[in-house]
Parts: C-alpha cells; sequence; structure tokens
DNA sequence: AACAATGTCTCGTATTACGAGACATTAATA
DNA sequence: TATTAATGTCTCGTAATACGAGACATTGTT
C-alpha cells in the first residue's frame, strides 16, 4: 500500500542521480544507476526533457539538469520568509566583516545553503546557494546541533564522522563536549575541521519555542578569519540571529 | 505516439503550476489547475513530496516547493561553463561599476538569470538567480535579440508586447529600429521599459559563429545609473563579452 | 451543531507504463 | 575499410499499475 506513483518516482530518482561529481550523465549510466530498463529510462528521460528539467548537452549527448530547475529554485527561494528576512542582516554582515556570509538549514546530516554572499576580497570562501555540506564538522551545522535535540544529534552522527582534514573532530566524547561548550558560549567555530585553510563562525537562529531552525555564519581563509577575529565575530552573529528570530514572529504573528 | 509517460508529465505540470503569484497551492488549486482528479493530484504530491521536491507548510498544510529544487539548482548552475567563466567577470564590473551585475540566457521569451550580483549599495535592483523577465522590454534581452536570428525575434515578439511601464517600446516599427541601433552600437538600454526607475545596459556574449549565447548587465536606480553612466559602461561590457567568449572558446577546444 | 470544504483512502477497471528485443547510429579496434 | 562493440531509439504485446469514483475523515465556518 505505497500511495505514490512509481513513474513518477522514477523519473525523481533519475533526477537524484545527477551530482557534482557526475554532472552529465549517460543514458546507460543512469540506466545502470536506477536500475531500469533502458528503454524505459530513455521514455522518462524524454518525458523530463520536453518539460526542461533536463537537457541533453549538444556536443556530447549527454543529459544534464535543465533550465527549470533554476526557476523552481527561484521560486522556492522567494517564497522563504526565513531568507527573505535575513538577507538584509547578511549583507550587514558582509559589510562588517567582509568575509563570505551564509544561512543554512539542516537537512538529513547536511546544511543545505539557503543564501550565500561571497566576500568582496580577492582570496575568499567561494560557496553557493542550494550547496550542500556535512552538518558535523562545519561551524553552521554544529552551530545547530549544540541546540538541537539529541536524536537529531544522533542521526546526523550516525550517517559518519569521516575525517574530512587532519582538524576534524572524530571522537565523539571529543565531539559531545564541544557541542557543550558551542551552546554555553553560543556560537561555535570550525578551524579547518572541513576544509584546511578554511575557518567559520556560526550561531543558531531559533524559533519561538528556542528551538533552533539554521544557522547563520561568517567563513573565510585562515589566516585572516584568526580565532581573535571570530571571537569577535560570534556575539555579532549571536545578536544578529536574535534579531531576524524577532522579525520570524513578528511575521507569524501579523497576519 | 507520444513517447513519454503521462504521470510524469502530471507531476511534473504540477510543480510548474507554482509561480511567484502562487507559491504556496492547495490540493484542490492544483488539481482545478492541471485538471486532474483530486484523487491523482494526491498521488502525485505525495510521491514529489516523498522525494523532497515539494514540501507542505507545517502551519497551514498548503504545498510549495521543496528542498531538493535548490540542490538541483546548484547543481545545474555548478555544470554551467558560461557561468563559471563569468563568474570572475562579473565581480570584476561589480567591483568597478557597483551596480547590480547580472548574466542571462534566452528561454522561450524570457532572459533567465544564471547569475546575479547584488550591488553593495542600500538602493539597488535586488534580482537573483533563476528569475525571468519578458526579453523583450529588458537590456540583457534587447542586446541578445539585436544580434539573434529573425526568426527568434518575431517568435519573440509573437508572446506579445505588453507595456511594462510608459517607456515600454511597444511599437513593432520603433522595435525594430531600436534593434538595429543596438547592433550598431553593440549595447543596449533600458531606459525604465521594464521597470520604472530603473536603468540597465547589457551586452550579448556570442559563441565561435557569432551567435549570441546570452548577454550580461548592469542595472540600477536611474538616478545614478544615467544615460551618461550607461555610456561608460556600454563598451565595458562589449570588452568584458569579448573576453568571455574567448575563454569560452579555449575551454571548448582544450579538452 | 450543522454545514461546507478540503484532504485522505479503498478498490475495481482499463489504461498505460513496462521491458524484451529489433533496429539504428555512432565509436572503437583491428 | 571492415568488423565489432556500445549506446541510443523505437515497436509491440502484456500485465502491472495508475486512474478516478466515491466513501470517509478532518478541519474550518456560520
Amino acid at each position: 500500500m505505497s500511495n505514490t506513483v512509481r513513474a513518477v518516482e522514477r523519473a525523481l530518482d533519475i533526477l537524484l542521480c545527477f551530482s557534482r561529481e557526475t554532472p552529465q550523465l549517460s543514458m546507460s549510466q543512469i540506466s545502470a544507476q536506477v536500475d531500469i530498463h533502458k528503454s524505459t529510462v530513455h521514455r522518462l528521460l524524454a518525458t523530463l526533457e520536453e518539460k526542461r528539467f533536463i537537457e541533453r548537452n549538444p556536443d556530447t549527448g549527454l543529459y544534464r539538469l535543465g533550465i527549470n530547475m533554476l526557476h523552481m529554485a527561484y521560486l522556492t527561494l522567494e517564497d522563504n520568509d526565513l531568507r527573505q528576512i535575513a538577507h538584509p542582516f547578511l549583507h550587514r554582515l558582509l559589510d562588517q566583516f567582509r568575509e563570505t556570509v551564509n544561512l543554512s538549514v539542516l537537512e538529513g546530516a547536511e546544511m543545505v545553503y539557503l543564501e550565500v554572499i561571497e566576500s568582496p576580497q580577492r582570496v575568499k570562501l567561494a560557496a553557493a546557494t542550494g550547496q550542500r555540506l556535512p552538518a558535523f564538522c562545519t561551524a553552521s551545522g554544529k552551530a545547530y546541533l549544540a541546540f538541537a535535540s539529541d536524536n537529531v544529534v544522533k542521526h546526523v552522527l550516525n550517517q559518519g564522522m569521516p575525517p574530512h582534514t587532519p582538524e576534524t573532530i572524530v571522537n565523539q566524547e571529543e565531539y559531545y563536549q564541544n557541542l557543550r561548550r558551542i551552546k554555553k558560549r553560543g556560537f561555535a567555530f570550525s578551524r579547518q575541521e572541513f576544509e584546511e585553510g578554511i575557518n567559520a563562525v556560526a550561531a543558531p537562529i531559533f524559533n519561538h519555542n528556542k528551538y533552533p531552525i539554521a544557522s547563520i555564519a561568517v567563513a573565510g581563509p585562515s589566516f585572516r578569519l584568526t580565532g581573535a577575529l571570530m571571537n569577535e565575530i560570534g556575539p555579532v552573529l549571536v545578536k544578529t540571529a536574535g534579531e531576524i528570530t524577532q522579525e520570524l514572529e513578528f511575521i507569524n504573528n501579523g497576519e
């Protein structure tokens, strides 16, 4: 008794085949990956292509994601209150610290960026809206997890804690201790824990129940974004997050 | 003999129901809009929701686009050579003129933004990647059309030329004359033709066949972005577009 | 409390999505 | 250039499965 439509499920699975590593795929590759007869894949691809969710590379004939994805994402973000509200605050942070700022939410075991505004400086952290990063070893993720329920934390950690750099915290004991310190302090650091040479500070945004719903962060090259500077930025992030929370409540009541 | 899958077509049609005006929809609304029995719509929505392409507003129960759309869009852009190449050039333009810059391509009768970098100034044109604007009355669109084939121009104009402001050019004769002038000049203006108070300058990016494939533009409030300033910016855009073209060719040969 | 509107679920039927396999096209190898 | 392999496209018969009627549940309204 699954009240879902198999053909649609399969079509969506095909879309989900595309990744950063494999942004363009042949029909056979897709067919193998989703384990569906090529004839069927062919038909599904034709449908997706017709509706512009997929397109073909005219040079290679390979399939890739289509332009309608972009527009759908635009609509998704346009409709997102949190992002709309946070936008000017993020810009203010950018002005103030001149490092890449972002807003992200937890999705599975990853943080998805709802907004990224890149630093105007030449050397900077390049990132983009819609990107996903592991929650457990990023400042945003840790800021979120420090205030999230135990279940959520467990669920995320159960997905694995692979070291991304020598600095990644992989010891559970140590990790929980880190979360407790973050909770006390109010904001989180990542000192090259996800990417070498990159530091970040983050603070969570709460809903009216004091439960975290997102994080805001400032990230940049570790030679500029030093520990001292991050200690300065942290409280500003906490304050900013508080302002965003307040505006969120205002919106939710003023209807 | 349509070798497409109806169920999938319908599911995608449901996704396409969402728009700027109606970013959240009830099942009945969707059912009415796509003219499909609510029982079927229900099943399709469940499938889309399961795969995170749609989600429900927990407060209202209304359906809205889901987080997977964001990620798909990220992948789309990540894989887009044009955008990757243009990115640093756009940043340079932002630095130089401090007004919102963008990169867009023609899709149907609209220009879709592949990239937008907002002005750091308080008063600015707010725009976002994935947004669509009518091609016929925007600087980007006109820059593109001035160099496009007659068929394309006709196709776009046939979709209608509704006035968006008093300045919108609605007379065909006048319009074609405008395009000829743009072709001669190399770049296009929009003097509040799409939105009151907003001016823009744009130049097309060409492929190796000298056919336009995109436009880059600078846009801002008309009190700052004056005619004189736009005349200054125009040639810079043309030069920048040329540089982008060159890099594109380099990429396409260096494989 | 009665009503209306919207959403959810079951079930029998006929549609339609499915995959085998033939054929076409392109790429690779000898 | 011939041969083989690999990939993509298309047809067709069959059985699975998506469909919609309609019952039931839930929520909101007057």
